[in-house]
RNA sequence: CGCGGGGUGGAGCAGCUGGCAGCUCGUUGGGCUCAUAACCCAAAGGUCACGAGGUUCGAAUCCCGUCCCCGCAA
């Protein structure tokens, strides 16, 4: 089949490059704009567009696909659309253009967690499944049929990297067979449950602050939930601190502590926090108008005292 | 010219109202302990980002120029 791919990020370059590998022929690729990336403002090409042009394949790029991309997507001769993790919302119009309308790679397992988020969100909230589906993409949000599905257990050491390369390798292999079935004409699409739905918002910087009075456990999956972005925070002393990674730790405490009190802080231990329910070490992080280190580093030039309560940071 | 922080042994920092380069950790060697997230002793390791720059009797510190790194904002 003739395709038009539309995906900017990493997690949609793995399935690019995997639809190129595929008996199918991808005719066009659409990402987003090139991004000022940086305090340099560097332009930086999104990695789809990279592999496109490696393999020749054209590219467009446009602002606004609902207004100024309606005819070139027209005048391209394709089969099909595939999405993953493009960046912007096609219109009625652009659903049909193509005999096969569009067909998305999504990072869950729908109708549960829909939105732009599903891997992250998946973390925070603790899940013990993550997976992918392909869906018919319609007018609304993650709400369409599903043609395919796969999951795939969570474990400990995963993080929103690790799940996104994984998920990102299973959908392309899933989108593959999809577009396979599509041919044949043999496939079964099905309507999703609505009453098991559940969505969640994009992340947000002013929501990234630890709670420190949830449990030990919890703090370990939020900070890994925001650990690409947008980076969970705590504010120490009155200074932003990054904190990259937060594990749950046994510890032996001299005197009762309340949640978020610093409960030790050597460079030989590490950071630990009271938790709601049990501690957390911070163990990697980035302080204020300083680079990501880790906790011992950190406190080899600082010191915290024991005690010290740990507040949210305030965003303006 | 977007705003701000910073470049000091391997790591993280202090020193910056000029005057012997310091702290915590790591490393190496030795000691103690049934044991340790423990402790003790000793050692190695720095042209203080760069500039045969300026001021000075003397600059890590003050002035000038350059480069690089980081946070915020985008």
């Amino acid at each position: 089949m003739k395709v038009i791919f539309m995906g900017t990020p990493h997690y949609g370059a793995i399935v690019l490059n995997k639809l190129i590998e595929s008996k199918h022929q991808v005719v066009a690729v659409v990402c987003q704009p090139d991004k000022p990336v940086g305090r340099k403002q560097i332009l930086t090409p999104p990695e789809t567009k990279v592999i496109a042009k490696e393999h020749n394949i054209p590219v467009y790029q446009f602002n606004k696909i609902r207004i100024d991309g309606v005819e070139t997507l027209k005048s391209i001769d394709a089969d099909i659309m595939v999405t993953a993790a493009y960046g912007q919302i096609l219109s009625q119009e652009i659903l049909d253009i193509t005999k096969f309308g569009v067909y998305n790679v999504h990072a869950s397992v729908l109708p549960k967690y829909r939105g732009s988020s599903p891997i992250q969100w998946s973390l925070i909230n603790g899940e013990k499944e993550i997976g992918v589906t392909i869906l018919k993409t319609l007018a609304g949000l993650d709400n369409g049929p599903i043609l395919l599905t796969e999951s795939m257990p969570i474990s400990d050491d995963d993080t929103v990297e690790s799940l996104m390369q994984k998920l990102g390798e299973i959908g392309a292999e899933l989108m593959v067979k999809a577009l396979d079935m599509l041919e044949n004409g043999k496939y079964e699409l099905k309507e999703q449950n609505e009453d098991e739905m559940t969505y969640f918002p994009m992340l947000k910087k002013e929501k990234s602050n630890i709670d420190f009075s949830k449990t030990s456990r919890e703090v370990f999956n939020f900070v890994r939930g925001m650990a690409e972005w947008p980076v969970a925070v705590t504010n120490v002393c009155g200074n932003v601190l990054k904190v990259y990674s937060a594990t749950p730790v046994s510890y032996l405490a001299e005197r009762e502590y309340e949640a978020g009190e610093v409960v030790c802080a050597t460079s030989k231990l590490g950071l630990i926090v009271k938790c709601g329910e049990g501690y957390v070490r911070l163990n990697d992080i980035q302080p204020q108008s300083s680079k990501r280190m880790k906790d011992t580093d950190f406190l080899n030039g600082k010191k915290i005292p024991v005690g010290t309560k740990l507040l949210d940071v305030e965003f303006n």
